[in-house]
DNA sequence: ACCTGAACACCGTTCAAGT
DNA sequence: ACCTGAACACCGTTCAAGT
């Protein structure tokens, strides 16, 4: 590899909006929506540029390349979580409604799975969270890094639990499938160890969706647990 | 969508190796190379038949298609990672070796992070350690669903931890490239944040590899002991 | 049974040329 | 300053045809 700086959309000026065209807001705004109809696979430069009645090509004027577009996207994921201020509710609460909040943030954007620790987060909106993260685990009593290492090992869970939420979902998911010929599937798969065959078989494939979030609360739970026994010390 | 049953390359019989020239083993192996050494781009159907000499249409005789490959391809990512016995060492050691192992197996292996936890994990060796995390909490004390969402937070939390550190790797690593000027474009991104720019500047960029290790452990440390928690309740 | 090349329907990106 | 189409260098996959 040759040597190339670091960059990223967010350290560039912005073209500044000029017709009632083009712009950067227009170009994120459209391809949002090419992303939450169609998926990932709904997002290419030319269906972007069709929809905007433009030369596929044009696009470039308003961003270096395809990678800058998804930081944008990217960044957009970021301001659908909410926080509540740990003055207020207590640092516990505070990060147990944001913790939730990434979460339905990241499912009601399944396309942004595949960009999640991918991308540098450096988007305002993400940065605002991030902010806000800090001054919920320094109320908590968090000095120096463990304040940052407590934000990683948050988001970490978080997200580490939550794509694997949306892989599931979109292989299931809007499509004729049927529960019992996936339980039978996995089944099949694990027949050499009867430990997780047993678990396979009860492990109620009818609602996934509930035992995921059950899994959510354990994990968050013994994360918030441990966070808290490292302030004892 | 149209209806499609679910599917997994491990779900199907492969096809017998009969000549010494081709056989799943040897398309896994040469694509494997071409992933360790050329990185994620270095994979198409078109590179890896010009490596085995062959058409790259020959390989769909193998392989149905280039995401079956690819969750060949995850499953020797699994067969890196390393479990003590739990009856030998305790549960909590053996949990806290296969964390490391697990790390350590994606970090030599960077172009797995795009797909974890996208593909499904029903290959041998997932299945495995699997199944060894299972023995591993149930000596624990876990019992029933707990001990799958044992599994799940501790597989979360790895994951979620290392993913970024690939991310970040990869952006700077193997390049030319100048701490001071990638601290300096953090920074300028922080600006609006005196708190975060206050981290910033201290969070040793010029050992980024000791501070990721330092904040994995914080977090390690953290979940086995609210898992730890769980267990008293 | 196994392999092939041609062909199809796509990609992201560059760049000279236009207005 | 902004936009264009043509062109380049790729993709994964299908399929009729070969041995």
């Amino acid at each position: 590899m040759s040597s190339k700086a670091f960059s990223s959309v967010w350290l560039r000026e912005s073209r500044k909006a000029t017709s009632p065209g083009r712009s950067r807001e227009e170009i994120v705004r459209a391809a949002l929506e090419l992303l939450d109809e169609e998926g990932p696979s709904g997002l290419s430069m030319r269906k972007l540029g069709a929809k905007l009645q433009a030369g596929a090509t044009s696009l470039y004027w308003y961003v270096a390349n395809k990678d800058e577009l998804l930081e944008l996207l990217y960044d957009e994921v970021w301001a659908d979580m909410t926080v509540q201020d740990p003055d207020e509710v207590g640092w516990r609460a505070s990060a147990t409604t944001l913790a939730y909040s990434m979460r339905q943030a990241i499912l009601s954007h399944p396309w942004a799975a595949g960009l999640i620790g991918r991308l540098p987060a450096l988007g305002p909106n993400a940065l605002h969270v991030a902010n806000e993260m800090r001054r919920m685990f320094k109320r908590a009593g968090f000095t120096g890094l463990d304040t940052d290492f407590a934000i990683a090992t948050l988001t970490a869970y978080v997200f580490g639990m939550t794509i694997p939420e949306i892989a599931w979902k979109t292989t299931t998911g809007n499509r004729e499938y049927d529960p019992e010929e996936m339980r039978a599937a996995v089944a099949q798969a694990a027949a050499d160890y009867p430990d997780m065959l047993e678990s396979v078989n009860m492990a109620g494939y009818e609602d996934p969706q509930a035992v995921r979030a059950m899994a959510f609360d354990f994990g968050l739970l013994s994360m918030l647990d441990g966070l808290e026994r490292r302030l004892a010390t």
